[in-house]
DNA sequence: CGCGGCAGAATATGATCAAATTATTTGCTG
DNA sequence: CAGCAAATAATTTGATCATATTCTGCCGCG
């Protein structure tokens, strides 16, 4: 019946879409998103658009603004400081443990997705670097294997997307330093604490990137 | 045009009413949740149940089983570890700012509620303490002033609702400690570890309930 | 500057279609 | 002939859409 999603309700199907137009740049904070502008664009009905919606307002990708409008959020110096918490406490947790259960084979698989994202730092790719690092931190998350975590990372990584799009739109890809090298080798040592200190390097230094460009503005 | 939901939208309605019904125990473990039947219970359209539903999955209030059905999600001993992991990193933090900010009435209120809770405790009621348990720590992440972690740990609690009711059902409302009176000690001193370790022993100590009672079955 | 109407967008409903589970029947085997 | 199993029919539930209604915000008029 659909030709994109492949049996996949369209509901989901929206939702996917529109979760990695948040995580991967398309929408900026600010951005009103209306409910018919997604129906014509998507050229679905509506009630799967207000389902997808709901779900992403949950997941704080969107905010509902009291009147019936929603937007993409728009970031305070708050926020981001809530936000680094909540990562502090959570990321390197996951880190931990993926340390304690990763298998060679998956170490292998997150060292291609590192070069992947040097690659695109390298060349300028906004959009692949961003593609990427979400990657390498999903797939991290997946050797994990704790569901729940991870569900309120994702959650976390929804609601700073979009303002992590604008710093990479103001610098570039220059001066994005990751704690990726520092992360591998502590899962191929299985060395839990140090993954755990370079999750937490990882996610500081990305979240200063986005303070700082909030205090450039 | 409507009763109860005062100049609410119909699916935020609906959407509390379900909330409450998981936090505060209608529900339980396992249980189907089917639209229709919503549909006729609340007497309402599709549209807002589908809608609530939605946001209530998102949160992990109810889980989507894979074919499409929607029950309500039954703790696993891994799932209890990952909530009490997620609760001991954030909801101590929240407390930790809250003893920071709090004033004079703010404690004054939680003490109204702890004492509310006391007597649902002494009364044996169930339903009065999973609801005055539930209001002071919610009036205590207020009082923290940090709305993003307020909204993960209030998901948390909706994961964890149906299952702590599971326990007071079979151990009613005897041996439920909990560190309320350390916290508000805490909180009137404004000192903020003091306040952060009485609320990782009173959630530590609410997630053994739950482990216990897993074991038990 | 305030008030009332107008346009547009969101909310809500019911109908319709598709899928899945359950119940039933039918055929085969011991 | 009894019992099991597989296939099929029926009912229940979910998904989507088109449409009617209500509300918000804006613009022009007094």
């Amino acid at each position: 019946m659909r030709a994109d999603g492949a049996g996949l309700p369209t509901h989901e199907v929206v939702y996917r879409q529109l979760r990695d137009m948040i995580l991967f740049g398309e929408l900026e904070p600010g951005q009103p998103v209306t409910i018919q502008g997604l129906v014509e664009r998507l050229e679905v009905g509506m009630t799967p658009v207000r389902e997808a919606l709901r779900r992403l307002i949950a997941e704080g990708a969107l905010v509902f603004q009291g009147n019936r409008r929603i937007i993409v959020p728009v970031l305070g110096v708050a926020s981001v400081e809530e936000l680094t918490l909540a990562r502090v406490a959570l990321e390197p947790q996951l880190a931990r443990r993926a340390a304690l259960r990763c298998q060679g084979g998956e170490v292998q698989r997150l060292r291609e997705t590192d070069t992947r994202l040097d690659a695109a730092i390298s060349k300028g790719d906004v959009h692949g670097y961003l593609v990427e690092n979400h990657q390498f931190h999903a797939e991290l998350n997946a050797v994990a294997a704790a569901p729940i975590l991870t569900d309120l990372v994702e959650g976390l990584w929804l609601r700073f997307g979009p303002s992590l799009r604008v710093v990479c739109g103001q610098f570039g890809t220059r001066n994005l330093p990751d704690q990726h090298k520092a992360i591998l080798s502590a899962l191929e040592a299985g060395d839990a604490d140090a993954a755990a200190k370079a999750m937490e390097q990882d996610v500081r230094q990305g979240m200063d990137q986005i303070s700082a460009a909030l205090r450039a503005v």
